[in-house]
DNA sequence: CTGAAAGCGCTTACAG
DNA sequence: CTGAAAGCGCTTACAG
């Protein structure tokens, strides 16, 4: 059996009080018994049990993400990070994978609940499910407005909307095309399409967005690029809320005989590590992964601790164009 | 604050022993009680403090995995697949991303433990840090061999390797060479260099491996790809145990004016969903992730349960060849 | 400087 | 069919 706190005690011979007292450097304690306590716990191989410490402190520094899936690079990406920065912090993470399910999504949320985990991080998009407030959880929002007094970080995606496009045309395309999640989402990202329409509309041209479910069905994905190219044979430029999008775009237009740049250019956007080495002539719009991440968990530990003083609602991280040869 | 059992027995009219049983569905209870009971934990909003059960159960219901890093594709997949099927299971997943560093993956084993999972998931390779078996804990292994009782399940990395070997020679390449991680980690994946090797000797090639330090700095493997150009510049080869390696390979490539597959053919390992999107041209050798993390998780779950009839210790899973135009 | 007692929120024998 | 008691492994006032 795994040995516990009174056997420590026991084989160092003072009192569990004292063992936890070492092993939490609190009160005062001789040299002497801090000693014989180390030298029992290593001889016992002794840790101590975090589910108990948890119950008793109502703290378990344990923190839930919930976001569609690892397996798109941009999650897989922020993931890394958010758990790394928790490691270094001494926060543990709970992973839930939703692929933006709600019934999926609420049944992470109870069971994060249950867990008593201190905060999550949610960067799925369904919006007001639970009232997260309620259970007085700390929350914060990657991408996403899940209410009217949680935290969002997400990169400026307005700016990099506007980037895209304003390239596009100043690479002189006349029919571009925009492909986003879909609308009525009201996510933060939704920006990129707006700055798309505003720049298309300054630019007297007729802005033309497809949505495509982000639902993760290769079919469904697949259709809607087609469709693309029949009801707008002569497109010439696209600017893709996500550099998936923007390859399958480009597979598209290349069996299609079209070349890119020559016929059709792109400009996709997240510009993950991932997709810089499969991909790197994807001209693409790059996320700052990292310090959305930082930001987050920066955030959701704030306030954890009950430091509500300066928690900004809204953090928009810098994007950076990434020059590429698709325009 | 968040009601507890107690509060949902004062409102209900029972004890709290009777809230239990009718929370774990044991004993009997009459139907009446059954509602009272249901009918104050609705109007309380009360769940389960999931900390205090596994105290009492020694059971956390908690699984552990440690991976390099989730920003890699491979196993960004195998972390949404490993967490989906736990779920479905009903069990949590406690992600830690150790980028393969010896220090960081004691920390996260210590970490594990504390946290009295109930099993961890091992894909990364540093062999025999801890005694896994000494705090009888159930552990399953991806693809590396962490001691000679670990069950490891891993891709037929013979079979793929052998597969990739063989198409290079039969589409008449003359100068293969191959990449792969750190011989001295004596992975199951190194079995991918020894199939290169060996159908390399059948056929009267020498073989010739480049190693890749798994450290994920890219600095390093930009090197390493240069130094097979310049030290083998008639290379018309290339068989990488990753697709990232591969597509790097082809940037390099492309970056010096050869041609693909024209004057250098490739072929990749992994055929992660992300890199059939982002590169499909790519021929690779494609590994059954889905499958790979159902058959660890359901092996894992024997262990946990004490079901040890008929745990293999070696799982090889078949691959498959797409062929891309790389080759 | 150290220890006995109570309690974190649950569950399970044991009685009734 | 239901409840009082003890205990999971820890920690923190409170005494001494």
């Amino acid at each position: 059996m795994k040995p516990k706190i009174s056997d420590v005690a026991k084989r160092a011979g003072v009192s569990p009080t004292t063992v936890s007292r070492v092993l939490n450097n609190r009160g005062y304690i001789s040299e002497e018994t801090r000693e014989n306590v180390h030298r029992a716990m290593n001889e016992l191989n002794y840790f101590p049990n975090d589910v108990a410490r948890s119950l008793f402190n109502k703290r378990s520094n344990l923190i839930g993400i919930i976001l569609p899936t690892t397996s798109n690079p941009f999650f897989g990406e922020l993931t890394f990070h958010i758990e790394n920065i928790c490691a270094s912090l001494g926060y543990k993470v709970l992973l839930c994978n939703s692929l933006n399910r709600i019934d999926k999504e609420e049944k992470y949320l109870e069971m994060l609940m249950r867990n008593q985990v201190d905060g999550i991080i949610v960067g799925t998009h369904n919006r007001g499910i639970i009232n997260y407030h309620k259970q007085n959880l700390a929350v914060v929002a990657i991408d996403r407005h899940l209410s009217e007094t949680i935290p969002v970080v997400s990169s400026d995606n307005y700016e990099g909307g506007k980037m895209a496009a304003e390239l596009l045309i100043s690479k002189g395309c006349q029919s571009i095309i925009h492909i986003n999640g879909q609308k009525e989402l009201e996510t933060p990202a939704m920006l990129r399409r707006k700055a798309y329409e505003d720049v298309m509309m300054k630019n007297g041209r007729t802005p033309i967005t497809f949505e495509i479910p982000e639902v993760f069905d290769k079919q469904s994905q697949q259709q809607v690029i087609s469709q693309i190219f029949n009801e707008c044979p002569d497109i010439d430029g696209l600017f893709a809320s996500n550099d998936l999008f923007a390859a399958s775009f480009i597979t598209e237009a290349k069996k299609r005989g079209l070349s890119v740049p020559g016929q059709v250019k792109v400009v996709g956007y997240d510009g993950t590590e991932t997709s810089q080495i499969l991909l790197p002539e994807l001209t693409t719009i790059q996320q700052p992964i990292a310090s959305i991440a930082k930001t987050a968990v920066e955030i959701l530990i704030k306030e954890i601790e009950g430091d509500f003083s300066d928690i900004p609602l809204q953090t928009r991280l810098p994007v950076k164009l990434l020059e590429g040869s698709t325009v």
